[in-house]
DNA sequence: ATCCGGTGTCAAACGTTTTCGAAAATGTTT
DNA sequence: AAACATTTTCGAAAACGTTTGACACCGGAT
C-alpha cells in the first residue's frame, strides 16, 4: 500500500530527474504496477482492467516512454521491421530503395535498410550481416547484393537483381536478356549491321543473358555473329577502356556498339571521342540500366532501363507475401526492361 | 578431458543439424568452453590463451556463428552502428543517404536508415523512432525528418536541413539566403525588372530565408520591393498553382518569377503553358532545390541547387566527431548553393 | 467448501558482455 | 624443497529491457 505511494512520488521524478531514456520499470514504478502489466497494458494483451490501463498508459504518457526495439525484438521473436541490405547507396540501391519504401508506405512494416561500412572483403559480409540481423530486429530480408550467399536464415528472404548465387531464393529481377534484345534490334532497325558487343563480367548470370539477347537479335536479323566484334568489359569504367579502344581500333570496326551495362557504354564513348570518331555519327551506342549518368552526358546514352522502383516495390510484395505464410505462385519474378532513345545512336552514315 | 572431445564430436554436428542461428552456447558447447570465454575470444579480449582462441575460433568458423547485433547492443551499450531517420526515401532523402554513405566508407561505422512505415500521425513519429533505437542499436542519429521534435536521448544527434524545431541541435543546411540570393540576381542579370515571388510555408524557416534572400537581391539592384508580385505557394505543387495563375493573370505581370522551390516553379511552368505564355520567351522561371524532375522537364527548369551530398557527408563528419567527444568548434554547418542555369530563363523580350 | 472469471505478479526466458573471484601455473623468497 | 606472491586463464553469474506463460489472489456464484 504504502509501496505504491511511494513508487508514484518517489521514484518517479527521479527517473525522469537523471535523462537515461525510461525504461518499463521507470514506468512500472510510477503507475504503481508490475512491469510485466505495464507490458500487456502497452501492447493491448487481455487481462488489464481498463481502470490499469489508463493509469499505465498516464505514466508512458509522463515519461515520454518508448520500448526498446531491441529488447522487445529479443524476447518476442517480432518486430515489424523488414529489413534491405545493401552494398552501398549508390544510385542503383537507391532506386530500389525508393520502391520498396513507396511499397511499403500502406502496410504496417517498418524499413530499415542497413550497409555495412563498404568493407568488401571479398565475400561474405552480406552473410555475416544477414545473420547478425535476422532472428532478432528483423522479420524479413530483401538484399540488393550483387552475389547473394547461402543463407540459412529462419526469415524470409528475396534478393533484388542477384548476379551470381543461389538459384532457389525467391528472386525478382529485369529481363537482362529482352533487354539486350530490345537494345540490339533497336540497333539493327537504324540499319547497323556490323553491331560490337562489349560483354559483362562472364561469372554473372546477368552478363549471360545479355550476350544471349545479342546473339538472339543478331540471329532474328539473320546477321551472322562475328566473334571478333565481341570484347569482355567487366562492366567497370576502367576495366572497359582497353576492350574499347581494341574494338574501334580494329580493321573493320563496328558502326554502333551495344555495351553490357551504362559503365562500360560511358568508357566507350570516351574512348570514341579520343579516337576523333563522332558519336552517334560514326558509331552509335546503346548501354544497359540507365544509370543517373546516363541522362546526364553528352550527348545523352540511349539505353535500357531497368524498372528499379517496380524492382523494389515486386521484392516487397512478393517478401510480405512470404512473411504472411503464403506460398506465392511466382517466387521468381522477371520485369520487364524499357528502351530509352537518347542522344547516341542513329543510322549509320551512308558510305 | 572426455568432455571436450563429447563436445566437439557430439554438441556441435547436433547444432547444425537444427537450423536455429548458432548462438554463443553452441560455439562455447562445441570448442568446450564457457560463453564467456567465447565472446572474449571472438572480441579480441585480453585473458584467454592463444591455444584456447584458436579452437574458439574454429568453432565459430564450423558453425558459421555470428554474435547477434542486438543481443550485444543490449548488453555493452556499444553497436559501431549509426542511424539516418528518414520521412521517407524520397529522391532528396535517398541523396543524402549516398552522401551520409560515401563518407562513412572509410570509417568503421556501418550505416542504418530507418524508415517509419509512412504514417506521419501529426508529430512525433521521429521522435518515437529516435527512442526506440537509441540507447540500444544505434550510437548516433542525422535526422533528415522536416520537423525535428525535442530529443532527450544520450546520443549525439545532428539534423539535416530542419524546416523547423529546436535550434540548439546541431545541424547542417544549405544556404537558402544565399540561393535565393543567387537565383534573384541571376534574373537581375538577365535584365529582369519585374520578378514575382512564390513563397514557401511561412512556418518554415527555410521559407523566410529565401524570401529575404529574394528582397535583399532586389534591394542590391535599386529594384522597389513591390508586395504585389508575391504569392505564397506553399512549396506543394498543387498548392502553388492557384497562386501562380493569379500572379501570371495580374495587370502587369511579371517577366520572371523565383519560386522558392523546384515544386512551385514546376507549377508556374505549367500554368503559364495553359495561358500560352511562352517560357523562356514571355517568362523566365527559377526553382529552387534542383530536384530530379527539374532536369528532366522540358524545357529544363533553371534552379538553384542544394548540395545534398555534401549536405550528408557533412552531416557524417558532424556526428562522428560528437561520438568521438569531441567539441566541434562549428556545429552549425551552412553548404554554400549553386545556380544550375538551364531553358527556363532568358532576357525578357524587349517590349 | 468449491469453483470461477477477472486481474495482476513472479520468474524465466532471449543472446550477449563483463565483473569478479577461483584455480592453476609460474616465479620468488626462505 | 616448501612456502608464499604474482600472474595467467578461465568460469559463474549478474546484468541489459522486454515479453509471456504459469500461477496467486479475490470477490462472488454455485
Amino acid at each position: 500500500m504504502s509501496n505504491v505511494f511511494e513508487n508514484v512520488f518517489h521514484v518517479c521524478p527521479y527517473a525522469e530527474a537523471m535523462n537515461r531514456r525510461a525504461t518499463i520499470h521507470d514506468v512500472a514504478a510510477a503507475a504503481g504496477v508490475s512491469v510485466a502489466t505495464v507490458s500487456k497494458a502497452v501492447n493491448g494483451r487481455y487481462g488489464i482492467s481498463t481502470e490499469t490501463v489508463r493509469r499505465v498508459l498516464d505514466a508512458v504518457q509522463l515519461l515520454g516512454y518508448e520500448s526498446s526495439l531491441v529488447a522487445s525484438s529479443m524476447r518476442s521473436r517480432r518486430t515489424g521491421v523488414i529489413g534491405i541490405l545493401v552494398a552501398d547507396f549508390e544510385p542503383f540501391s537507391a532506386e530500389i530503395l525508393k520502391g520498396v519504401g513507396a511499397a511499403l508506405r500502406e502496410s504496417s512494416y517498418d524499413l530499415l535498410a542497413y550497409s555495412g561500412s563498404g568493407q568488401h572483403d571479398g565475400n561474405g559480409w552480406e552473410r555475416r550481416s544477414l545473420s547478425r540481423l535476422s532472428g532478432t530486429l528483423i522479420d524479413g530480408a530483401i538484399m540488393v547484393t550483387p552475389t547473394v550467399v547461402t543463407a540459412e536464415t529462419e526469415i524470409p528472404v528475396v534478393a533484388i537483381d542477384p548476379h551470381t548465387g543461389r538459384a532457389d531464393l525467391p528472386t525478382v529481377e529485369s529481363d537482362s536478356f529482352g533487354g539486350a534484345l530490345q537494345a540490339t534490334r533497336y540497333l539493327i532497325e537504324l540499319g547497323h549491321r556490323r553491331i560490337g558487343f562489349v560483354a559483362g563480367r562472364p561469372d554473372l548470370r546477368s552478363a549471360g543473358l545479355r550476350d544471349a539477347g545479342y546473339r538472339r537479335a543478331l540471329g532474328e536479323a539473320g546477321i551472322p555473329f562475328d566473334p571478333s566484334l565481341v570484347r569482355v568489359g567487366l562492366y567497370q569504367r576502367e576495366t572497359a577502356r582497353e576492350p574499347a579502344l581494341s574494338l574501334l581500333r580494329s580493321p573493320d570496326r563496328p558502326t554502333a556498339v551495344f555495351a553490357a551495362n551504362d559503365l562500360s557504354a560511358i568508357a566507350i564513348v570516351q574512348v570514341a571521342a579520343e579516337l576523333g570518331l563522332e558519336v552517334p555519327g560514326d558509331l552509335s551506342v546503346v548501354g544497359f540500366d540507365d544509370i543517373p549518368e546516363a541522362s546526364q552526358m553528352n550527348p545523352a546514352l540511349t539505353t535500357i532501363r531497368q524498372p528499379m522502383q517496380k524492382l523494389g516495390a515486386a521484392a516487397a510484395g512478393l517478401l510480405v507475401a512470404l512473411m504472411n505464410g503464403e506460398t506465392p505462385a511466382q517466387t521468381h519474378i522477371r520485369l520487364p526492361t524499357r528502351l530509352v532513345p537518347r542522344a547516341t545512336t542513329a543510322p549509320p552514315r551512308v558510305s
